[in-house]
RNA sequence: GGGGAAGUGGCGGAACGGCAGACGCGCAUGACUUAGGAUCAUGUGCCCGCGAGGGCUUCCGGGUUCAAGUCCCGGCUUCCCCACCA
């Protein structure tokens, strides 16, 4: 390919040498991770891509160098296992074959042939033979598998949910499909619509999800998104009576974070899809009411997001009584409650909440102070009072006078002595919808009898497979409703005439548990190998996009517990190291189409090769911060290839054998250069290793030049950078390692050590400070003494005028970085 | 509104509390050249100064310390995630 780019000429031809250097490993084998290995292992894992038809430079960012460290792992006596696989399964696919006619399958399968081979151009050391395709029956299977282990143990169950629901197309719609309240497709305005849905229980594990405690390394970022997300908030469950009402319950169940307010309250509100809000209404407001019901559920995102959050609501005309002071509330239902959190009601105490103080205001309603800020006038409030510890209690009956937080425990335990409610906890997550009204996806091993109800598919039955000869128009029902085949089958228990599930599972499950079917990818018996997954599970370090923090990296926590507490792996955590990489920008905003400056990739690798791309990427910035992509960058790193392919292809004849006077110098620099490129990997410091070596060769070049070095101490200098450089590139390091002699791969060595005393400095810069400024520049022998050091500073002529008829109060020394700091007094 | 991360030259970025600006880009000057958008050499934080040298400098303001980009307190700004979660 011809670049109109301005790139720096290589003094080699790179793509001849990557074409032979990756035929030279595959033919070799040398990639092929044997379990046989007596070497410890090493399990690294990058996030498997979803097989969009295009490696772009982002997949580069994130693969490029977790494969250096992979190899970095290697080089330092590890067998490493760093497989790669796609994920297969998911929309794109089935709106291919719906606007272009395309099958869902034959698109996926062509995109991953294209990306395999795109994989392959930068030098990975993926084990083919490994890789895993989710929507491949052989994978699928074990995610039914795992599906009908959890329905055994009551974590998958059915139960009705609101979903996106497309008018025009008649469809469901994944969160993804819908932008800005609308459907992508048709551009309708998307309503919510109850329909029947498969959950899997992630919310009996909340707790532990919560604990990260013990094995796992992540960033505290991480961290903090997952709590967030499990969001876990301890209260009280109180309930309101209402058995004057004649409703189906006694009583109303609200959830409080504030019980310390609850003499503060002056309404109960219920979600409008509350199952009382129908059954305590008057008559005379049920038109209303009914309205309002009506209005919310089929209230689009449109409307939920341009409201301003402007609290409407309805009264039923029912009043609930708060037991704690006998009071009849009214009973209001307002979209501003949600169902889906707590009970779905709560009681409304506007003087202390800053939701229920705007809704009182709007409907005016009454607003009570029960916690008094300090210093407090008896005035109406102009904002709702919320803090949580400074309060006191009044107009609380026997609780007046208590500091608010201890007014809180005496309410509680109150309540729970009255029977009136119980302490509990409420967590923001929900249990995970699994089930896509779609086709491309792993099918839900249900069967539905009219004799014996929902039955399991049998395990010697799986996989459910997937027909491939299923209609794409979007008649708005999934496929696989429309497949006669595949929806008509027999009950596995009575027999008789049954209906399959046509839901399919959401793609999160594939990946919930990829990592486990790498140590054994073909095993036909089970999801997995035990001895297998012992011996390299859990993962050693994974990486990926911080975009996975709360779905993927949350769900595959909770898999990996469910299959622990199914006896079949005795870890509960799937990711022992977690690193999260950034985003390559170009011309410092995010790559778009739209834009006109997406970076591909392939383009540089056909004039510079995969070394200077993969080097480049890695010397951008620290790999957790992302980078800007620059041409100009690109180059110099490009330059720098030039200058190591020069100076390792040198003549060495006029060197003397050994004992040069620059020989001291040039192993300083080799193994300060070893030293800290070999720690700065271990972090993921691409960047500073590859300044490092820069540092390395910069020494070299005029050493080689003064004609001051010799043989042995020029030839260690090429060793060192050759085995350093290989983990970042590959190709490069191994064409030089041949050439300067070396049989073998140069992957196949270890990584060279460094000599704390060759890295060690003869000489030394000793700083003088006064006051703090720096005052002078000494040079000193490395081993100076204290006295010495203080002797010579004290002398300094730049040192005298700061220090001469001045007192001096204070010296201190610091031998680690020979630094004196002197303070005088005025 | 809640949570998190981060603010360092013209740019990307270095820096266990200890010489701020490694390494690279860009730029300038010179060399080699028919040419330079190739290569090599030297210089390059800002201000004052011919120079020697001096002063200032890590978002802003305080503090701790012999010593602060780094630690503490208070602001400002940017980015990311979650957002009517009772």
């Amino acid at each position: 390919m011809v670049s109109k780019k301005n790139l720096v000429a290589l003094r080699y031809d790179p793509a001849e040498l990557d074409r032979k250097w990756q035929e030279r490993w595959a033919a070799q084998g040398l990639h092929h991770v044997s379990d046989d290995d007596p070497r410890p292992r090493w399990f690294a894992l990058t996030m498997y891509p979803y097989p969009s038809g295009d490696l772009h430079i982002g997949h580069w960012y994130a693969m490029a160098p977790s494969d250096a460290h992979a190899r970095f792992m290697s080089m330092r006596g590890y067998n490493v296992l760093h497989p790669m696989g796609f994920d297969a399964f998911g929309l794109p696919a089935e709106n291919a074959a719906i606007k272009r006619g395309i099958h869902p399958n034959t698109w996926t399968m062509d995109n991953i042939r294209r990306m395999r081979g795109q994989l392959r151009s930068m030098g990975p050391v993926y084990d083919w033979d490994r890789e895993v395709v989710t929507c491949l029956p052989e994978y699928y299977r074990w995610n039914q598998w795992f599906f009908l282990r959890m329905y055994e143990k009551g974590l998958a169950y059915r139960a009705s949910a609101p979903v996106n629901w497309c008018p025009t197309c008649q469809t469901v719609l994944a969160n993804e499909q819908v932008v800005d309240g609308r459907c992508e497709r048709s551009d309708d305005v998307v309503v919510r619509r109850e329909m029947e849905q498969w959950f899997l229980r992630i919310t009996d594990y909340a707790d532990e999800l919560l604990d990260f405690s013990g094995v796992i390394e992540w960033p505290e970022r991480i961290k903090a998104m997952q709590t967030n997300w499990i969001g876990r908030s301890e209260g009280v469950e109180i309930s309101f009576d209402i058995a004057h009402l004649n409703a189906s319950q006694k009583e109303i169940r609200a959830f409080t974070t504030r019980i310390d307010t609850v003499f503060g309250v002056t309404f109960v509100v219920l979600a409008p899809e509350h199952p009382l809000v129908a059954q305590v209404t008057t008559p005379e407001h049920r038109a209303s009411v009914e309205a309002y019901v009506a209005r919310s559920r089929e209230a689009s995102e449109i409307e939920r997001l341009s409201t301003e959050r402007e609290k409407t609501g309805v009264f039923t005309g029912a009043y609930a009584i708060n037991r704690l002071n006998g009071e009849r509330v009214p009973i209001w239902t307002a979209d501003y409650v949600l169902a889906t959190y707590g009970t779905g009601a709560v009681m409304g105490v506007p003087a202390h909440d800053e939701r229920d103080f705007a809704f009182a205001g709007r409907y005016g309603l009454d607003i009570r102070v029960v916690v008094a800020p300090p210093g407090w006038d008896g005035k109406p409030l102009e904002a709702a009072y919320v803090a949580k510890n400074e309060g006191t209690q009044v107009h609380s009956g026997r609780f007046d006078g208590l500091p608010n937080a201890e007014g809180y425990s005496a309410i509680a335990e109150h309540i729970e002595a009255e029977g009136w409610g119980r302490r509990t906890i409420s967590y923001r997550m929900r249990d995970w919808l699994v089930s896509r009204q779609r086709y491309w996806g792993t099918p839900i091993p249900i069967v539905y009898c009219p004799q014996c109800g929902a039955v399991p598919v049998p395990d010697d039955q799986l996989p459910v497979v997937l027909p491939e000869d299923a209609e794409f128009k979007p008649t708005g029902e999934s496929p696989l409703r429309q497949h006669a085949g595949f929806l008509h089958t027999s009950c596995p228990n009575c027999g008789g005439a049954a209906q399959r599930e046509t839901d399919t599972m959401d793609t999160f499950v594939d990946s919930s548990w990829y990592f486990l079917r790498y140590p054994s990818p073909h095993l036909d018996s089970a999801p997995f190998d035990r001895d297998a997954a012992a011996g390299w599970c859990p993962v050693d370090q994974y990486t990926g996009g911080a975009e996975h923090a709360t779905m993927h990296l949350l769900y595959a926590r909770f898999f990996t517990k469910v299959i622990r507490d199914l006896g079949l792996i005795d870890f509960g955590e799937p990711f022992l190291r977690l690193f999260n990489q950034g985003t390559v920008l170009s011309g410092h905003t995010k790559m778009s189409k739209s834009r006109g400056n997406v970076i591909a990739p392939d383009e540089y690798v056909s004039v510079l090769g995969a070394d200077a791309v993969r080097l480049y990427l890695m010397f951008m910035g620290p790999w957790d911060g992302g980078g800007d992509w620059s041409d100009a960058g690109i180059n110099g790193v490009a330059r720098w290839v030039n200058r190591f392919h020069d100076l390792v292809a040198r003549e060495t004849d006029d060197m003397p054998a050994s004992d040069a006077p620059g020989d001291r110098a040039l192993r300083r620099a080799t193994h300060q250069a070893t030293r800290r490129v070999i720690t700065d990997l271990e972090r993921f410091k691409f960047n500073t290793s590859i300044a490092a070596l820069m540092e390395l060769t910069n020494v070299m070049g005029p050493a080689a030049e003064a004609g001051e070095v010799s043989k042995s101490a020029w030839n260690e200098a090429i060793e060192h950078l050759l085995l350093l450089l290989a983990p970042m590139a590959p190709h490069l390091a191994d064409e030089l390692w041949e050439r300067t002699g070396h049989h073998g791969s140069v992957h196949a060595q270890a990584l060279p050590s460094w000599d704390e005393g060759l890295a060690a400095e003869d000489e030394l810069t000793l700083v003088v400070q006064v006051n703090g400024k720096v005052r002078d520049r000494i040079s000193v022998p490395a081993d100076v003494s204290e006295e010495a050091a203080r002797e010579a500073a004290l002398a300094s002529e730049r040192v005298r005028p700061y220090t001469d008829g001045k007192d001096i109060a204070k010296v201190v020394y610091v031998p680690s970085r020979t630094l004196l700091s002197i303070v005088v007094k005025s």
